[in-house]
DNA sequence: ATTAATTAGTTTTAGTCGTGAACTAATTAT
DNA sequence: ATAATTAGTTCACGACTAAAACTAATTAAT
């Protein structure tokens, strides 16, 4: 069914556009109604209100123009209103940041799955160090606008539950959300690692219009869509993840079912299995060299990311692939010969050329990632409760 | 950026949900109160103005319910105001219909590309005869609210030109969309073969919540993607086209630069070429009496569409494929194996089972299919202009 | 220096929307 | 007959955005 339009989500829509503009930029209320097509008297309202509730604060004129008229007034995020947490799950890592309402990351730290013998004492030890940290940075959780978690799939995204992710039995069929929002009383949202990281990309890194395929290699292969900035989930939020795309119809036998899949070939451990080295960043180093084992493993590297991401490109109709993760370091030696395999063996290139790029964020950057969705239902919501 | 929210927008849109809602069966206003969530009072007011300009009228109490209670008046779109034209570009055939805004056939008629020799005469005598057929029928096209074409692509959504579709040069690089607005001074939309019959299934055939692709086979195998009933269309509205799924990397060389492209295999012809026969609607008889050539040709058919499938699933996150077009008649035999054959090789089926089915059209409804986005925008913009 | 032109931002007034409460209308169960 | 229940309408109201007229602050021209 269609969403229903009543004047207090009128009001809400437009407050979060608002909002949405000013993510990592400051603007003025004339460029505001400008790029939101709202009155200059609407936005004058609209950012008057937020201003008195402290959400956004003026921050200084605009450099002179040297144009005739009145100088810009800028307006920001006001990072002091409160802050959001960001948890990320991950088999080898765990980590977690606070980051301030406007995105700057106030703190973060990390812990280690190996290092707990329960769910329990997992999630208690974040939590009491989490709670340090806070104190510690003279601030207050009443002030905590959310809590994002963030972690490998397969979730249960309604009841915030994350069920069996492969290899990951720690947090097995645990209710986090429902755990979190009792102990701290604010809203907790849970999100596929790989969407997290997306949007962060998108609100953060490198806002882009168009079709984006965010593509994450761990110890999984997993992706996420962006359409304009909204990521499509398809009917259980799994849309986008290509690890289990064939690249051989004649592979060995995935536990998925299927054969040949992207992940028995792509990931750092299949990579290691199958050519037997050590780390990947001497490959890569090597590879300048002119190494023939170097360039046998990135060949087959690019040639079976290359193969997935050729069908995805076809489904997605995709203007650009962003790639996370693993092989962020000399990510240009993938890239570029990505891109080229793409732009000459996909249908789509022939209306318009498929760009493949790494992602700018480091990896330190999973945690407040986590935050994002926190973030979004803040900006969303936050004039009515 | 997002979409500007004002008072304006709210009627159309809340008009747009009420219209949507009465597409295809009679409700009374207390129903419509409580599936769209808008007051009874606001449904009283909507539905009354739209009564007085003619586009929905009372039609009738409802069968008494054996419960207390005044008895429901039941509301329906009124087929007499006005109606909309579908035409249907296809390299063989080309369809053309009426129907009412109800979604009710007037009627339709067919014209072939092998009998004209240049755009113009084939444009003008398809407008010759939809005007002739619409004095018939006692139409004016004063009451035109729209026309839709569809097409094969590639197609230029927002210029209105078909581009250079494969094998279909009789409407190359032709601006249809500005002659026929010229001509009639209605709206035209130009769409995607495969997007209008998705979109007339959805409203018109069965209407299903969730991720479904809709497949069509033809001359070539394209799809569309859609979410909750709302097109997914990429970049450039090529998404949902699997065509060109490589099902065999070591396959022949495709003219779109991939190897074993889908289309390679399992459209009509490639199947008549690889396995020498006269009719499908044969094969399918013969399958039943174990005829172990038909048997041949069904399993080759069900494991390339099945290859190429598993992909979309896992990439869409797929509730449901609906499979229209060439291979209708008894198409469960191959709906019943790709299913089996999908869930047991897809990751999805883990967390669901993925359902196929047959279509519920005829291949006569692909006209009536062209007119479904002139009928969309009526129903969401009739109010204001 | 003064004035006109230009851009930024505010205030005021107006118009429209959906809502909730109180109402009428029509039906069934008792 | 009367009460209970559901359908549909009327009307006063609050909330929102917009347009127009305003003030504020800057540059360019004279």
């Amino acid at each position: 069914m269609n969403k229903l339009h009543n004047v207090a989500k009128l009001k809400t829509d437009n407050r979060y556009i608002i909002l949405d503009c000013l993510r990592h930029i400051r603007l003025s209320r004339a460029e505001l109604s400008r790029m939101t097509g709202l009155a200059k008297s609407s936005v004058t309202t609209i950012t008057n209100e937020m201003i008195s509730q402290g959400i956004l604060c003026e921050a200084g004129l605009a450099e002179k123009s040297n144009k005739a008229g009145r100088t810009r007034v800028l307006l920001e995020i006001n990072g002091d209103f409160g802050f959001a947490a960001g948890i990320n799950l991950h088999r080898k890592r765990i980590s977690a940041a606070v980051t301030d309402i406007s995105g700057e990351i106030i703190f973060d730290f990390y812990a280690y799955p190996a290092d707990f013998s329960s769910t329990e004492e997992a999630v208690s030890c974040i939590i009491e160090e989490l709670n340090r940290k806070i104190k510690e940075n003279g601030l207050d959780t009443s002030r905590m606008v959310g809590i994002g978690v963030s972690s490998p799939g397969p979730l249960d995204y309604e009841k915030g539950i994350i069920l069996e992710p492969p290899n990951f039995p720690l947090f097995n069929n645990f209710a986090i959300v429902r755990y979190l929002e009792s102990e701290y009383g604010c809203p907790v949202f849970l999100e596929n690692n790989a969407v997290a990281s997306a949007l962060f990309e998108h609100y953060y890194v490198s806002r882009q219009e168009g079709s984006t395929l965010f593509v994450t290699v761990s110890d999984g292969i997993g992706g996420a869509l962006l359409q304009n900035g909204k990521i499509y989930r398809g009917s259980h939020g799994a849309a986008g993840e290509l690890g289990h795309i064939s690249v051989d119809p004649e592979g060995e036998l995935c536990e998925c079912g299927n054969r040949g899949c992207l992940e028995q070939y792509a990931t750092l451990s299949a990579l290691k299995n199958r050519f037997g080295f050590e780390s990947y960043n001497e490959i890569a180093d090597l590879f300048g060299n002119g190494d023939s084992k170097a360039e046998k493993v990135i060949e087959f590297l690019v040639n079976t990311l290359s193969g997935a991401l050729v069908g995805a490109v076809n489904l997605f109709d995709l203007d650009r692939i962003i790639l996370y993760g693993e092989y962020n370091y000399k990510c240009e030696i993938l890239t570029e010969r990505i891109e080229k395999y793409i732009n000459t063996h996909s249908v789509i290139c022939k209306a318009h050329r498929v760009e493949v790029v790494p992602s700018g964020q480091s990896p330190e950057c999973a945690s407040a990632a986590a935050a994002v969705p926190a973030l979004n239902n803040f900006f969303r919501y936050n004039t009515t409760h």
